[in-house]
DNA sequence: GGGTCCCATCGGACC
DNA sequence: GATGGGACCC
């Protein structure tokens, strides 16, 4: 069989492990989507294995679809390409989702849960927030979602963070959490980490069934495994059960998901947890050259607690890497479209560039310039197609006809276009929808529109039962909306009476749309909404109804799992019945998953997109923009240790992403928020040899150390010292919020507060506002030598200790004993990285460690 | 009671 | 630069 015959000897050696754990460390480049795939040929071919007992679970669909058409080809070459179908291919949320239908009664949500995006559940913190009273405030509304994710992506229902709650603070939130959770459930919806923690809960719930789909999928594969979270890890650990199947791919040096609640734990310790798991390490790069390859390496040999590997490459040498400094980003931008354009002159095709950046908002500039050279691009990212307002409108309507409790959609469309029905009326809508009897903000808005009676699709009765006089106010108040002439309310109730109709009468999904859109008028409110940008708008609404087209044609039910373990379908609800119901659903679950990055396949053009959604692609030629510091790494990283060894690896993902030519690009000057600031040049890119550098000709400087700042930021780093220990030890807080481990509580925002405000006094002294006189162009001029300046300040974390502490063994009264790994700063506040078997890496303040030797 | 406009605020990477 | 909230106008 030749099936095996372009792999290398690791390569091979991981293709043909058939049973039990097995750890894959495949570095940038290593080709572990071909050891995937073909470790799935593998074993359908050559081992025996069923196809439909394989489960390969990624993180984006672009890499499931991408997966998919590899493994299809593979054994289509080999006169089985239609096994490729019976293989589950899906990411963590998807297939998750499809779990959740399946069994959402057991989490008591209907079949017809919606799932909310980031943006839906702001919405509903914000009203749980007004319904317990607490004043408005955005940060503290984005603060408790970002605990509600942090705490569904260690796996923790709201009765867990309770336990796990350190003290008042924690306890509050858990609280909130608890509310929240209710209020979700209550509108039958279900956030992205719902999906996940959903599955965890019923399976936690039922060994028995976790056992099942465990005997159905007895072959696991997970890619970028270093990105997986605490609960995707406990899912994985439910579903290998029966067996211990389970083969992970990953690279601890591209963890870049820490802030998503991943934890590189899962792949440092995984042969902790999988006690005879086969480790394999792929370490020849067929990606890039020397020179790349080697740049790579000099920033991310910075990085700590790594595990050993060493990448190579049999392609020695390779254009050294180009810097360009511009005066500023206007100017960085510039330099990088006309060359783009000089070398797609000179034959290069337009598909072979790609342009990343920190940020999204960084993109504006590149997309202007490359518009005034003419140069084709797509921008992947940033405000994804599904996240524009007029598809979210639509798409609202169609979540609530299918689910009319969704009350954050239910709020979007109620006034959108507008009938009249202002903050007034939606108030007594809601008091009324507290009622008994009637419960939701639909059957509020039914009984104020005189539809007591069932609908005929199966809704309940309406049937108030007051028992108190603000009750009866309510019911009073939303009886007086009634009969009025022209009633918004009246109308949105037979609009979705209609779509409720149609649905069970399974009509086709493109036809209901257009309905819809006829019976809401959506084009002229999308015309009065803003003239200008009309036609731009209802172009997306109408690639809308195309994609729905699309849809419906190869929409099939397919099977998933071992078929005898669904639970029976229920109720006689007409609407549940239909067809079109289910292709809904299955349509709204990916308009709800599927992110731009994943829809990335147009030719032609150049690739504009942020790097992390750069991982696990690759480009002839790559131009690495703004590389300054404060931008990449980030602000907001760059005093934390453990945040800036994942800035770390995110430019190594970057770097890692070229194959033949690397740019690297930033500006001395840059405006950012309105403001025009000077930069530093980033700490990573004077982390490279200077030996792999040349300076383009075209660079409005002549150095790779631009700076003319008369200090490094040195100064900024020792005022974040400060702060940072005034805000720890100033405030007198419960001990075991000292640590900022992988779950970082609530302190952080303390913290960070205090030093944002040290940082800002810095800089109104005689930190930052120096060297704005500064002649932005001395340096050219200065005496130093570029390579003969000091070298920067170690970044925070990777400064050797100065006690000796690093490789001691300690003890600490939770993570018990572990090995230190990286100290910085000195003394009782020192910040130690230690490394606890088992447990993983954790950041400890040296005074709550206990020094064996 | 609803609609509009202006001001203030805040700003990350993503399923 | 976008977005949301509140003041103010209709």
């Amino acid at each position: 069989m030749n099936l095996l015959e372009h792999l290398n000897p690791p390569q091979k050696q991981a293709v043909e492990h058939k049973d039990g754990p097995l750890l894959i460390l495949a570095g940038a480049g290593s080709g572990k989507t071909r050891v995937i795939t073909y470790r799935i040929g593998w074993l359908i071919l050559e081992a025996g294995v069923y196809p439909e007992q394989i489960l390969a679970v990624t993180f984006t669909n672009k890499a499931a679809g991408e997966m998919r058409e590899r493994v299809d080809d593979i054994l289509s070459a080999h006169g089985a390409g239609d096994d490729a179908e019976a293989v589950t291919i899906s990411t963590f949320h998807s297939f998750c989702a499809r779990l959740l239908r399946r069994h959402a009664d057991r989490l008591g949500l209907d079949w017809n849960f919606n799932i909310y995006d980031g943006d839906d559940q702001l919405k509903l913190v914000k009203q749980v927030m007004e319904l317990e009273g607490r004043p408005k405030d955005r940060s503290e509304s984005r603060r408790l979602r970002g605990y509600i994710n942090r705490m569904k992506n260690q796996g923790y229902t709201p009765e867990l963070a309770h336990e796990n709650a350190f003290n008042a603070v924690d306890e509050e939130d858990a609280t909130f959490y608890e509310t929240y959770q209710e209020k979700l459930r209550e509108a039958n919806c279900a956030d992205f980490g719902d999906l996940i923690l959903g599955v965890l809960e019923i399976f936690r719930d039922d060994p028995r069934l976790a056992d099942s789909y465990s005997r159905h999928w007895r072959y696991l594969m997970v890619d970028e495994f270093q990105d997986t979270n605490p609960a995707q890890y406990e899912l994985l650990k439910h579903l290998t059960r029966c067996h211990d199947n389970l083969a992970v791919v990953g690279d601890d040096d591209q963890a870049i998901y820490r802030w998503r609640g991943a934890t590189v734990a899962n792949i440092l310790g995984f042969e902790k947890d999988y006690e005879d798991a086969q480790v394999i390490k792929l370490e020849q790069n067929y990606r890039s050259t020397s020179v790349i390859l080697e740049a790579a390496n000099d920033v991310i040999k910075h990085n700590p607690t790594r595990r050993d590997k060493k990448l190579w490459t049999e392609r020695e040498g390779g254009d050294k890497i180009s810097l360009f400094t511009g005066g500023d980003d206007r100017e960085e931008a510039t330099f990088v479209a006309r060359r783009i354009h000089e070398m797609a002159k000179a034959g290069a095709d337009w598909g072979d560039f790609a342009v990343f950046y920190r940020t999204n908002a960084q993109s504006r500039q590149f997309e202007e310039q490359l518009q005034n050279w003419g140069v084709p691009y797509q921008v992947v990212g940033g405000i994804s197609f599904y996240e524009r307002s007029e598809i979210k409108d639509v798409l609202a309507y169609l979540k609530v006809a299918l689910n009319p409790d969704n009350e954050v959609d239910f709020l979007r469309i109620i006034n959108t276009p507008s009938r009249r029905i202002g903050k007034v009326t939606i108030e007594k809508l809601q008091r009324a929808a507290r009622v008994p009897g009637i419960g939701t903000l639909y059957r509020a808005v039914r009984y104020a529109a005189g539809h007591l009676e069932p609908s005929a699709v199966g809704d309940a009765p309406i049937e108030p039962e007051p028992f108190d006089v603000a009750d009866e106010e309510a019911l009073a108040d939303v009886d007086s909306l009634r009969g009025r002439t022209n009633s918004g309310v009246e109308d949105l109730c037979e609009l979705l009476f209609s779509l409720r109709d149609q649905i069970a009468a399974d009509e086709g999904l493109a036809h209901v749309s257009e309905f819809l859109l006829d019976q809401i008028n959506y084009h002229s409110y999308l015309e009065s909404d803003d003239a200008e940008r009309v036609d731009d708008r209802w172009r997306n609404v109408r690639e809308l109804l195309g994609a729905m087209e699309e849809f419906e044609q190869d929409f099939e039910a397919r099977e998933f799992g071992p078929t005898e373990d669904a639970d029976a379908p229920e109720g006689t609800d007409m609407v549940a019945e239909s067809r079109l119901a289910k292709l809904l659903g299955a349509f709204l679950d990916r308009s709800a998953l599927v992110h731009s990055t994943d829809q990335m396949d147009e030719k032609g053009a150049v690739t504009l997109m942020t790097v992390h959604g750069a991982k696990g692609l690759e480009f002839d030629t790559v131009f690495l923009a703004g590389m300054e510091d404060e931008i990449f790494p980030s602000v907001r990283d760059q005093f934390d240790a453990e945040e800036i060894h994942e800035e770390r690896r995110l430019a190594y993902v970057a770097i890692t992403r070229a194959r033949h030519k690397l740019y690297i690009c930033n500006a001395r000057r840059r405006r950012i928020y309105g403001k025009t600031r000077n930069t530093d040049p980033s700490r990573f890119l004077l982390d490279i040899d200077p030996e792999r550098i040349e300076i383009d000709p075209q660079s409005t400087s002549k150095r790779i150390r631009y700076s003319s700042r008369r200090t490094s930021n040195r100064g900024g780093y020792d005022a974040f010292r400060q702060a940072t220990e005034q805000a720890y030890f100033g405030s007198g807080v419960d001990q075991d919020a000292w640590e900022f481990d992988q779950s970082p509580p609530m302190y952080k925002n303390q913290v960070s507060k205090a030093v944002k405000k040290t940082l800002a006094e810095a800089e109104d002294g005689d930190f930052d506002t120096s060297f704005s006189q500064v002649n932005p162009w001395d340096d050219e001029f200065a005496q130093e030598d570029a390579w003969s300046s000091e070298p920067d300040a170690p970044p925070a974390g990777a400064s050797p200790g100065k006690d000796g502490l690093t490789g001691c063994t300690i003890s600490h009264s939770r993570f018990g004993i572990g090995e230190v790994v990286n100290v910085s700063g000195s003394g009782d506040k020192a910040v130690l990285t230690i490394n606890f078997p088992g447990k993983g890496e954790k950041t400890i303040i040296r005074k709550f460690v206990k020094v064996l030797g």
